[in-house]
DNA sequence: GTGAAAGCGCTAACAC
DNA sequence: GTGTTAGCGCTTTCAC
């Protein structure tokens, strides 16, 4: 059976199609009889709008593009991130009716500028939505703004003071992994920093700076390693961390790939987590659940901040009202088993 | 500055609207002198043709849906395996220049057949691809067949003569495992099962079984517990099995998330993998390289089972021809450190 | 409040 | 080989 369209709707209620559009886009200015009888021809002939025509007509295609990096060519499987992320922005698409592009990208690319102004305009996306890192990367948000297509970004490290942002307290929530540290009886915690690339994890190294200082403990730069994000440096930190006799009695990785690669490397080594060594990671990612001891980490609500950076991008899409600050979505601890107190020394 | 139409090109390179939508499209029949000739016109103008208006003339949207299960509701966190079709789709899609839905869905809801109708007619896709578990159960694929949408399956455990079905070795696969485990000294290997919904984990069981039988080891079914794929359900099982003292060396998980749960508990009990114990798993995906030690597993090529499939889908939308027989991608054993000679008894 | 007319930018069918 | 003519099914504009 062929599809109903707007002219058997309009036939069918005894009115023009414009009334028919004016039902199905719930616009102003019909009378209630009207909208009722419109209402129910819709419901018997089990109308739903042709998208493509109304694409066509109004300029608009409804589809909203998901920008993150495509970590599994560099085997830098983080794939949970980026479900969490998926899974926020697709639900604030489906409660407007939009539909969700996924898009992965290399921001190591050269060209990474012209591949963004061709996916835009092949896709014909109303908005997109940045995931991090990439949602920090200038040029990046440079080319996406210059072919005028509206933007939000999720957990940006820097350039907050924008609408349609959304970000979480990473440096206070790493000061305050620190006083749980502490509070077990921890001194010497070491700090595995993130990617240079990843602004926002360059809070947490300050985060972790602040709650040092909180508990008047000094900064010793012995105990900070350089990581990537990855397991793999995850592993070669700790390497270092544990190579020596008079090893930290915690771990702090600023994200959980990496205190699970901390995790491996206690095993290999035979040092039993926590009794001798606590390790706490940061985003809560599902592995933090799948590794043994489960790490204590400090949960970033990703998921519901790709969301509300969704809606604000379809509030703007909309032209509706939009507050102007930036958005916050609290992270908190979540304490697992791989954090106890600290052996005595 | 307005982009360019399918007019302005016409106009620049001297000729009609038709024959730019031939060389637009790569159709026959334009001269070689003409095709030059238009095509310097769209690379003049950086004309791209309107999506939306090729849709609404062609009845095509260009949209390919991926249906998956949404795991993240029921924290079964196999993120890893969803990104990885994910992929395969993609660049399958990319290829052709279709574009890519993604939909995450709950088989156990009872709607499940009026969600996918609805997410067809609203999303207007032209094809859909399914994932496991999805692409075993009839009735979604009944309710996919009766809209008319061709569909491509992955990895179903049954019903696989049709066309457009991708399938690995599951079963000689397991046996093989089997085979390389007893080449250890294993003589007490221990099997946990899937999900009952979950068909092709089904095949995973028989391969077992298979192996055990080359290999002239009685079925002893005290070593077989069942899961739900799940890390949790591996654990349970595990528990199971090793609570007694005479537990067999070898435990194979017919999935890598439930062989990641039995290693929890090997830590948990103190018990040496793999000196102790050897525990295996199936599908490699990251999580087997991210736990300690990292899983012995068979790597299942998701990836490439995914994008063939799309394929099959793509070439079937194009009409184009079409093997009939279902596609294999062979499944291969991946040794890493969970696995070892069995102790002495 | 409602409707008539005019496109949106393409492709399909057919003529030349 | 190439062009002409009609739509595809909506929204927009503006008249009433």
């Amino acid at each position: 059976m062929a599809r109903a369209t707007i002219d058997d709707v309009a036939r069918l209620a005894g009115v023009s199609i414009k009334t028919v559009s004016r039902v199905a886009n719930q616009e102003p200015n019909v009378r209630d009889s009207t909208r009722v009888k419109v209402a129910n021809a819709i419901a018997t002939l089990d109308y739903k709008p042709n998208q493509s025509a109304r694409s066509l007509a109004s300029r608009q295609s409804f589809l909203i593009g998901l920008l993150y990096d495509d970590q599994s060519k560099y085997e830098i499987p983080s794939a949970g991130y980026v479900i969490n992320i998926q899974s926020g922005v697709m639900s604030a698409c489906k409660a407007r009716n939009y539909d969700l592009l996924i898009h992965p990208c290399t921001y190591r690319n050269k060209d990474i500028s012209k591949e963004i102004d061709e996916l835009i305009r092949h896709s014909r996306l109303d908005g997109l939505v940045l995931a991090p890192p990439l949602s920090d990367m200038l040029p990046i948000i440079d080319a996406i703004e210059e072919t005028g297509v509206p933007l939000a970004r999720i957990a940006p490290g820097s350039n907050v003071n924008q609408q349609c942002v959304v970000t979480t307290n990473d440096r206070s929530a790493c000061a305050n992994m620190v006083n749980y540290l502490v509070s077990l009886g921890h001194k010497r915690i070491a700090f595995i920093t993130g990617h240079p690339d990843h602004k926002a994890v360059a809070n947490r190294y300050l985060g972790y700076q602040d709650g040092l200082q909180e508990n008047a403990i000094a900064l010793d730069t012995e105990l900070v390693q350089s990581g990537d994000n990855s397991i793999k440096s995850g592993e070669k930190c700790a390497e270092a961390l544990l190579a020596g006799k008079q090893h930290p009695t915690a771990i702090f990785a600023c994200n959980d790939d990496m205190a699970a690669g901390v995790i491996r490397v206690a095993h290999r080594r035979g040092i039993r987590v926590p009794e001798k060594l606590s390790v706490v990671g940061f985003d809560d990612i599902p592995l933090a659940q799948q590794v043994f001891p489960a790490l204590t980490t400090t949960r970033q609500p990703l998921k519901a901040m790709a969301k509300k950076a969704t809606e604000l991008l379809i509030r703007k899409l909309r032209a509706e009202p939009l507050e102007a600050a930036p958005t916050m979505v609290e992270s908190s601890l979540v304490v697992r088993e791989s954090s106890g107190k600290s052996p005595a020394i």
